[in-house]
DNA sequence: CTCGCGAATAGGAACGATTACTGATCACCG
DNA sequence: CGGTGATCAGTAATCGTTCCTATTCGCGAG
């Protein structure tokens, strides 16, 4: 499983024509590590630990070339920064209003969403994502 | 029509507690004057020819209380500042990475989707938003 | 294995979108 | 009308993200 994705990772490096550093290993990892949707900041403090050294912009840059080739993928919500996710299939993600915590939502599918949308317009769609919002059973219970 | 959503619209500030100033109502004038999706300073500027006095902040505090209040709808992009809408029936919009340009795409709703996720989440849902990015057809032949 | 070159990095400054602050002004109930 | 709490204009500050430049690194050619 990790030499598989391994291997795959590689390929779409090489294919791209960009370069594998450590760094960028290491936003990966990082990503693997991290059990919920970590921010860009996140990252970048776990990626500290191990190497004190990375420069935060070098996260954002390692983070937009890894979504770039589609090996992440990242999502954007009101009144938070942008959510970075090893799982690139289309999924449903919800962000609590209260606490904040982002999590997917199992189960659900984008269904036929996506053949009706681009049946319907003559855009050619790159990317589709669903933004869910709401309150987590604590933040309700807390009201 | 115009008559009816204006009284729609002092009922839900009546019942909000909010009040309808006239720099609110001129912010939904500019909504409803522009075509697309505008951002919040697109809104300003619109707000500023009829009253130069207006402040940007004054603009995002209004478009703020009336997303509250259920009379806009507002979306998040990559790469774009927010954009508001008077439509807030859930529905697809459809960005260009090309030129920017955000449009409805009509004819297509959630169809089922709220109520599945609705149904396998814990969560009180609030909200959800689906955002699509493409080329719009212009731009695809720009290359 | 070593060299050399182009790509990537660290560190920090700059930027754009949005929010926060403060004294002056307005909407609205009585 | 008159008082009062909400809102506003103007501006400073914040936050996430991008940009910049000298230095370092990955990796293919030899």
């Amino acid at each position: 499983m990790g030499v598989t994705l391994e291997r795959d990772i590689r390929e779409r490096f090489r294919r791209s024509g960009y370069t594998l550093t450590s760094q960028r290993k290491a936003v990966l990892e990082a990503l693997g590590e991290s059990r919920g949707h970590p921010s860009a900041e996140d990252v970048y403090l776990l990626v500290k630990k191990k190497n004190p050294r990375v420069a935060l912009g070098t996260v954002y840059q390692a983070l937009s070339v890894l979504e770039e080739i589609g090996v992440i993928g990242a999502k954007h919500w009101s009144e938070s920064p942008t959510r970075y996710d090893l799982n690139v299939e289309p999924h449903l993600d919800i962000r609590c209003l209260g606490c904040g915590a982002v999590s997917e939502i199992p189960g659900v599918g984008l269904g036929d969403l996506e053949d009706r949308l681009r049946a319907a317009t003559p855009y050619e769609v790159t990317h589709a994502a669903v933004v869910v919002e709401g309150l987590c059973p604590a933040c309700r219970a807390a009201g």
